[in-house]
DNA sequence: CGTTACATTTACGTTAACGTCAAGCACTCT
DNA sequence: AGAGTGCTTGACGTTAACGTAAATGTAACG
């Protein structure tokens, strides 16, 4: 028998917007994107733990600019939702390629922050010389 | 006989698509923005040296998710376009701004790539499972 | 039971960064 | 002169990730 579980941590919709500083809208697109999967108190949502961490792993997604398709890609992997090993494998290859991308991006950021440090230096020895003619 | 034109420091459109891999539409739409200036030989565009600099720029600021509005102020500074004091001390924070968010991101995106790493090292697990069971 | 306060669905609007025609000059070769 | 090619300027189309508005539902409060 299922128990209805009265200790149900479940968020409504407008508490998750609170919490993780999105719009309702925002999180109906996500579902309607199948990147989230609610529960529905009779035509209400309810977002469980599950929920949650995986809106976290969205939006921490989101932050190094993946798309939501390669995001929803990336939740089976983080799933383990592979449950057989062609998809296991797929996902595993995919996310091989992501990380192949992450580590060259990381690599071109440190060489752009490098030269725009440089860039900088030279901005501030220039405003220095203006603050000195200025006296 | 088609002279060479010897002193051809510009490119036209066509040599630029091919020596940078973007289309003519690209290019006319930088110029739509203000990011180039080529200049103009009887209703033709040709590309000077300064130019491709320019190009090369903006083409490396997107691959680091810049939009072309922060790339076009980006350039002012790389150009050292702010003549008086004002206009540079605003570029020089703004790129101070960037320089913050680049490092920002790249730290985000260290912990993002040991993270994944972890999970890959899971799903390969995983795998070799799967095909010392398949034996 | 009416009002207030959110929820939900549906659907059109928006922005960025181009793509994709369409129609017309300007050459150059034949 | 005619044909072909490249360049030009519109101008509408496209995708992603939502915003925003309208119409409707429902739950709790007094």
């Amino acid at each position: 028998m299922t128990i209805i579980d009265p200790s149900a941590e479940t968020l409504t919709i407008r508490e998750m917007c609170d919490t993780y500083q999105v719009t309702a809208r925002t999180l109906r697109f996500y579902e309607a994107k199948e990147l989230l999967a609610p529960i529905r108190s009779r035509s209400k949502r309810l977002y469980t733990k599950q929920d949650r961490a995986r809106l976290q792993l969205i939006l921490r997604g989101k932050r190094f600019g993946f798309s939501l398709e390669d995001i929803r890609q990336l939740l089976d992997m983080y799933n383990r939702n592979g449950s057989n090993q062609a998809q296991l494998a797929r996902t595993f290859d995919l996310g091989q390629d992501r990380l192949a991308q992450m580590k060259a991006q990381a690599a071109e950021l440190q060489i752009a922050i490098a030269e725009l440090e440089e860039e900088l230096q030279g901005a501030s020895a220039a405003l220095a010389a203006f603050r000195a003619a200025a006296e």
